[in-house]
Formats: structure tokens, sequence, C-alpha cells
DNA sequence: CCTACCGATCGGTAGG
DNA sequence: CCTACCGATCGGTAGG
């Protein structure tokens, strides 16, 4: 039953949730390679030898970081994208979505490890995110082509996925919460420069 | 005189440049935490202390690679926007010089060094680069309030500028040179994305 | 999940 | 630039 799984969620401890959440933060501040096991078992005040009780190896939790990263954007993009909006909100939305996971703070430990310490993963895992990857972008190239058909972009090619992606996981090396932007007002801004003017 | 300096450039061994350009591969490629000293000695066919004669500490090898891939991008992006072309023709010589150094085989290895790695230097080598970076920025800010002035463009915003560097940073994660597609393409793509049809 | 530990590897150094 | 080495630290394990 799921009352086991799921109690009174403040009481029950997750001990491997909390490992997976301080090797994320980990990883994203300093890197998979320059994060100790000892790092992570301090930072949930653990003993260095315990983690392993929870995972096999420190690159058994590099993956489950990485798949949660990855799991919480489709997740996030998958329901903008099925709002029944008009094109250009629908796109916003989803601009909002993915900017949401990358920036915000529930899931922008997972993202970052996600987004740049991926290559330290065992190539089966890889071709395991890659997949996942894929199937999120063809996301991405079909809001392109509703754009298109409604007149609001002039390029809906592979490349022109990849420039706006990029232009996207960028804000990570830049945004900073506090700057007074909003993360809407980051996507707005990205919308209204790919699209033509509302007229 | 310049002569010892500079004798038969073919015969002269650098093995200082050797170790930088060893260093920034493997820094590329694996990352500067999982790069070991051992590793950089053996793409030189040096024995494991010798790096040690022409660098301190593995950190300063690191600081070699990034000063080296900014120096570069630098010095091809402000070549290319004194061409004293038209607006657009010396935005996309910008963009073309960018991506040269991102993609082509003489710079990619220190972009990707001092794209990804740089987190890894001390502070004060961070601000250093840093200083250097929104030296180079600016240059960039400027071409856009010069697309403005031109009509080509309606925003040249900081966020703007940001968003476009992201898009061309990011061509790192997925261009490959056998795709079909050469970096002169990729730049005027980006181009007609960003400005206003040739009309 | 802790205690106690191991073999391997790391960045760096002394002396030549 | 090599030889020979050092102290520190690492990921991981056995036994409880």
């Amino acid at each position: 039953m799921a009352a086991s799984k799921r109690k009174a969620v403040a009481e029950e401890p997750n001990r491997r949730g909390d490992i997976v959440r301080a090797a994320g933060r980990l990883f994203a501040e300093k890197g998979y390679a320059a994060t100790t096991i000892r790092d992570i078992a301090g930072a949930v005040a653990m003993q260095s030898g315990s983690p392993f009780y929870h995972f096999k190896t420190k690159h058994d939790m590099l993956r489950a970081v990485v798949l949660e990263g990855m799991a919480a954007i489709d997740a996030a993009v998958a329901q903008a994208a099925q709002t029944g909006k008009s094109p250009r909100a629908t796109f916003e939305a989803m601009l909002r979505a993915h900017l949401d996971q990358l920036l915000g703070e529930e899931g922008r430990d997972f993202a970052a490890t996600l987004l740049h310490e991926s290559r330290h993963l065992d190539p089966a895992v890889q071709a395991e995110v890659v997949a996942l990857k894929d199937r999120y972008e063809a996301m991405w190239q079909k809001a392109l082509k509703d754009l298109k058909q409604a007149g609001l972009i002039a390029d809906d090619s592979h490349v022109a996925r990849l420039f706006l992606l990029g232009a996207l996981n960028w804000t990570v090396q830049w945004y900073r919460p506090d700057g007074g932007k909003s993360v809407a007002q980051i996507a707005r801004q990205l919308s209204s420069l790919l699209l033509k003017p509302v007229s």
C-alpha cells in the first residue's frame, strides 16, 4: 500500500534522498571529480563509509542526480507544452518551465549537474541520458514547428533549436536571483527576441 | 635579441608550450580535477615529476590554458570587429571569429577549458579572467548597439547579449566538424535568426 | 549506519 | 629533465 511509502512525510527520514540532494549541491558547486565521499557524508552528518549503505559507488550517486534532473525538466516542460493555449503562450510557458528548473531552488543543482557533469557517467548511463534528452529536445522541435506554422518564427531547423537551448542553458552561468530580474521576465525577453512582434 | 627567442621555429623545442597544449586537451576532455599530472606528463613523454620544472603547480597549468584561451578569443573577435564593414557584415565576422576559436582545431581545447574549468581557478586568477571577460563582452555590447542603430535588431540589452553568447558558447556541446555544417554556415544561420531579413 | 581500515593514487619535492 | 620518494587523501570494504 502507499501508506508505507508515504506516511507523515515530515517525520519519515529519507536518508537516501538527503544524500542525493547533498551530492547534487556539491557536484554543482565543485564538480563531480572534486567532490569527495567525505564531503557528501559530512553534508548529511554521516561517517565517510555510510553513504555506501545507500549507494554502491560514487558514480551511482551521480547517476541518481543526473536522472533526477532530467526527469524534473522533462516533466515541467511537458506539462507546459500541454496547456492548449496559443503557440506563443505555449512557447513562453515552456521557456518559463525550463528556466524554473535551471534557476529555481528545487531544481538548479540537479540541472547544473546534468548539464556539466554528465561526461563523468559510464557510457551505458550516458546513453540512457542521451535517449531522454532526445525525447526532450523533440518537444522543443515540435514547439518550433508550431511557431513556424503560426508565422511567428522564420527558422524551425535543428540548429535553431540548438541555439535556443544554448541561450536557455547558458543562463546557469550568469543568472542571479538577486539581480532584479525574475525568471518570468527572462523568459518573456527571450520570447520576444525570437518571435515576431505581437503586431 | 629576438634571434634567441625565435630561431628556426620548427627545430626549437618548446616543452612548456607542449605541456600547455597537452594540459588543454586533457582538461577539455576529462576536466581539470580528473586530469592527473601523470596524464599530462605522459602525453608529452615526460616522467611524472618533470612538468614541475616548467610549472610550479597544476593550478598554474590551468591558469596558462585559460588565459591563452581568453586571449585567443579576444584577439580574433577584436580583429573581426575592426574590419570597417557594414554592421551586419561585421556582426557575422564576429560570430565566425568566436565560433572559429570555440570549434576550430587550434583553439577549441583552450576555449572549452576556459568555459568549463574556470571555477577551479584561485579567486585572484578568477578575478583576472572576469576582468578580461568583461572587456570582451563589451565588444559584443557595442556590436549590438550598432545593429540597433542600423535598425537590424530590436533589443540590444545586456540580457540579449547574454542570450547571444549562450547560443554561441553552447555550440561546444553539440557541434561536430563532421556533421556536414561548416562554422561559417552556423554563423550565418545565427545571424539571420537574430537580425531582420536583408529586405 | 559506525568503526577501523586498506590499497591505490595523487600533487609535489630533493637531489642530481 | 629523471630518479626515487613522501605525506595526504581518495573510494571503497569487512564486520558488527
